[in-house]
DNA sequence: GCGGTCTTGTTAGCTTAATCACAACGACAA
DNA sequence: TTGTCGTTGTGATTAAGCTAACAAGACCGC
């Protein structure tokens, strides 16, 4: 074992594969190849196979890979065998939705508190998250361990949220904000922003016409 | 000019800079530097030289890039010089949120008309959107010319939804369900995930810890 | 136990993307 | 007008990622 580090590329692969995982379990399937992999997740088998290979020989050649015995080693590569709390920062259209949105229905994930300055919802509980004012953040985070935050907060106030969430030792900011953050090294971000990603299709439509594979390669 | 295909990489970055760009006119800013935008949108200034090379000239050696001049020229390239209409499909907890989401604010692109099958909401108009029945689905993007759907419906009707689409000629989806799609060619997909996202996060914090930039470079 | 079949793991080649580094050229001051 | 300074545009280089192709090895029917 190399113990070296997986690419970056691979390592985003990693949730889809774990999901798709899930799904062949709960249909009782517990073998699968890599074309048949391949063809649910629309990414190349002989990637998947490198993929996998970077854990070691997870497979058996003539067979293909054991669903149940690959599940359970994802799953602790990605840290799913424990329950991970994140917070959310601004409650506002989008950030109810998450509060809704059932993370934990197929990852071992959880929304376990939320912080906003709307006088109306602070101090209430949304979708059974309690929501705390912006002005305690910094403590909570800390008292409640918190270290990854989810942030649906307006775009002028992203990079002041974002400074108090350094200063609170926050280590991954999910950031729902078009603003591209500043943050020290010790923070890692991740970017979703919906205007651009309809943008970009619209680009793509207009301009990478049917001519070379609209599909079943590199799709997003 | 060479009029060929512009690289994946770079039509992905088109939109953050555009938005970028009509920020610093906002700010009454008209001549920016690949520096000075790099820092912004945390994209390498030699990236972005070669990015905005792919369309020719359009800076001036020992001066920088003219923003008005800039914007009204990748507006063009961003179709954003003309309103784009888009459908939902599900209107859930998710569908509900984009529907009150202000792509409008930003982009020149709007959400016109959305379906469900919940009969509670079917023919009624939600955030001055109209809610149409799943069923009339081919028949109101058809007449209605609508070429992109937003997909926000449960995963175990993904497919069977993106095949109705499939039928009403639209030409890209955004998908929001785990699932990925099966299309033909000459459909366009674009991913979003959010169990994806914080999972990814996730595994980049507990793996690709301080050493080498957890920021600056790369970000998402 | 044997032969044919299947599927992995991996090598090698190729494609795409990022970055360095600098000559070319326009801006601007004097 | 001339010289200096700043910033672009781009050739060359390095890095990252993808995919074809196949030998090695394990399965399975007989």
């Amino acid at each position: 074992m190399a113990e070296q580090r997986i690419p970056r590329a691979t390592a985003k692969r990693l949730p889809i594969y774990y999901r798709y995982l899930n799904i062949l379990l709960d249909a009782d399937k517990t073998r699968v190849s890599s074309t048949e992999l391949s063809e649910a997740v629309k990414v190349d088998s002989a990637t998947i196979r490198r993929d996998f290979s970077y854990f070691g020989a997870l497979g058996k050649r003539g067979y293909g890979y054991d669903v149940p015995k690959l599940i359970e080693f994802f799953k602790k590569i990605l840290n799913q065998d424990q329950l991970t709390n994140v917070a959310l920062v601004g409650v506002g259209n989008l950030g109810h939705a998450l509060l809704n949105f059932n993370f934990h229905q197929n990852s071992n994930v959880r929304i376990s508190a939320a912080f906003d300055v709307n006088d109306n919802i602070v101090n209430t509980v949304q979708s059974g998250v309690p929501i705390y004012p912006l002005s305690e953040m910094g403590k909570q985070l800390r008292d409640q361990q918190i270290a990854i935050a989810i942030i649906t907060v307006p775009e002028n106030t992203a990079q002041e949220v974002t400074d108090e969430l350094a200063k609170a030792d926050v280590r991954g900011i999910l950031n729902f904000t078009p603003r591209r953050l500043s943050v020290p090294d010790s923070i890692r971000v991740q970017n979703v922003d919906l205007t651009n990603e309809l943008q970009t299709l619209i680009y793509f439509i207009d301009n990478y016409g049917e001519l070379l594979g609209g599909n079943e390669k590199s799709q997003d």
